[in-house]
Order: structure tokens, then C-alpha cells, then sequence
DNA sequence: ATAAAAGCTAGAGTGCGCTCTAGGTCAATA
DNA sequence: TATTGACCTAGAGCGCACTCTAGCTTTTAT
């Protein structure tokens, strides 16, 4: 509330463009912005804070309008917490199932060039390039 | 090679739609699929193991044109695998590093979560409301 | 023999999440 | 006084990754 920031310097602490912090507050992932007399926004604290919040749940995959949803509720009920615990609750789950479903793909990834690594050491030929060999011999037909 | 599938086939073992399985081969991402007497294509085991992995490495954030950048190493240089070893350990590097930001990500999640559990046991408003009053004032003056 | 189901191509359309442009105001600096 | 630079709005444009349509042929089932 005391004290009050730029645009310029909200995107700066953000990360996000000045561009993208004029979008989210169009389409209501932000509260309308505090306007100085001429009409140029003026960030409080509490709204960096919401922004870094919100980032967050971008960065873990929520889609905008889920956001909105949440920001929503903030909004018409502002002394209700338990909607908004679900909501929060089924996006941690499926970010939970995510960070799974990563750690199993880096491991196939991390045979992958372990197998690499052993071709690279005998100098063999990649077995999986029969499969290209396959379309190459078909095309000459 | 022996055993040959069809586009429908394919698509149910792979989870692929059937648009998306020709959008594949037609952008790249597959070698040109073998075709029968009247055009239809036949997949062969090797084709869904590529497909298979491809998946993989779009589930784990790879961009469609460094995909074709990795299939086109295998086309061009089926012999030489360190390209293609490097450019896997620079995309394992990114899933790692993507990885523990989810992981971070949760954990501020989960504090979240706390915060509104004790909320709810207490009965106590969200103390995060201040800011979208904020502007509720400041709209009423 | 005919209808339904599966396949084909080229190309248009969609949804998401920005990102940029045009055309303007206002304040401070050279 | 003129110009630079930060800001404003409305709305157009873009890149990605599909997804679907139109119009056609072929195959299979009844």
C-alpha cells in the first residue's frame, strides 16, 4: 500500500514482460490496477506478492483461466478459503503426478544415453538405425 | 519389419490421435511410413519405438523442431552417434533442471495449502484479502 | 450390390499464451 | 521549444501443436 511501484519496475522484479503484465490484468488474473491521475498503473506490494503466486502456478502448468477461477474466488469470497483450498489441492495433485511421470521419462532418457555412451566407447553402429535402413531400402524399390 | 500395423493400430498403442500420427510423418518427426499397393501405411515395430520415445520426449518438453533436429541426425548420420548423444545430455539437462523448479514449486504449493487448513481450523479470514480490498477502496473513492 | 467403415491428401481452423503495433497523452530534459 | 521516453488503449498478429474438414478412393460386411 505504502509504497508503490512502475510498471517498468513490477516487470523487472517479476520476470514477466510489460506486455504480459498489461494482458494478465485485461484478462483477470490481476485485481484492476491502482492508477495514478494520468491513468499509469502504481503496483502495491500485495500485488507483486499475488504476481510471484501466480507465476508459480503458471510455471507448474495451470492453465490462465484456472488461474482466473482462483483469483476469482479471492475475489467473491474473500472469507471463504475452503473453495479454494480444492482448487489448490487438485492442482497440487496433478502437479505431484507430473513430477512423477518427469522422473520416470529422464530415466528412459538416462538409458538411452547410457546406451549411447557404450556405442560411442566401441565404436559400434546404433542398433535402432535398421529402422531407418527399412524406409531407405522401400524407397529404392 | 515381419509384422505390420495399421495408422488405427498404431494410434491405439500409442495413445497418438490419428491426425496426429500423419501430422507426425508429415512434418518430420517419422521417416515417410511404408505404404501398401493403394497408399495406406503400414507401421512396422521399429516405427513404434521411435514413436514411442518421441513421445517421450515431447512429454518431457521438447519442442516438435528439435525432435526433427534429433530424427534428422539419425537419418543423416546413422553411424555417428555423438551428435545425437549431445544434443539428448543438453535436453536431459533441461528435464533436470525442470524437475527440481516443480519440485521447489510443490513445496511453496504445500505451504500454501497449510496456511488454508489452518485458516479453516481456525475460522480466521485469509489474510491475503487486504490486497484485493486495497482496490476495493480505491475504487469507492 | 450396396452401404458402412477406413483410408488418403491438401489445406483450413482452433486454442493457448503471449507479443507487438498504431496512435495517442503527459512529463521532463537539452 | 522540441524531443525523448515512459506510459496509455484497442486490437492485430504470431508461434506452437495440433485438430478438423472436404472431397476423394478403397475395403469390408450384409
Amino acid at each position: 500500500m505504502t509504497t508503490e511501484f512502475t510498471l517498468r519496475q513490477v516487470a523487472k522484479a517479476t520476470g514477466l514482460s510489460i506486455h504480459t503484465l498489461r494482458y494478465y490484468e485485461k484478462v483477470g488474473l490481476l485485481a484492476p490496477i491502482f492508477r495514478t491521475a494520468n491513468g499509469h498503473r502504481r503496483y502495491s506490494a500485495e500485488d507483486i506478492a499475488w504476481l510471484e503466486f501466480l507465476v508459480r502456478l503458471r510455471e507448474t502448468g495451470m492453465p490462465i483461466k484456472k488461474v482466473i477461477a482462483f483469483a476469482d474466488l479471492v475475489r467473491q469470497h474473500p472469507n471463504e478459503v475452503s473453495e479454494r483450498r480444492m482448487l489448490l489441492e487438485e492442482h497440487r495433485n496433478q502437479v505431484k503426478q507430473h513430477l512423477e511421470e518427469l522422473t520416470h521419462h529422464l530415466q528412459v532418457i538416462d538409458l538411452k544415453l547410457e546406451h549411447y555412451k557404450q556405442l560411442e566407447a566401441t565404436g559400434e553402429n546404433d542398433h535402432s538405425c535398421i529402422f531407418w535402413k527399412h524406409h531407405l531400402e522401400k524407397s529404392l524399390e
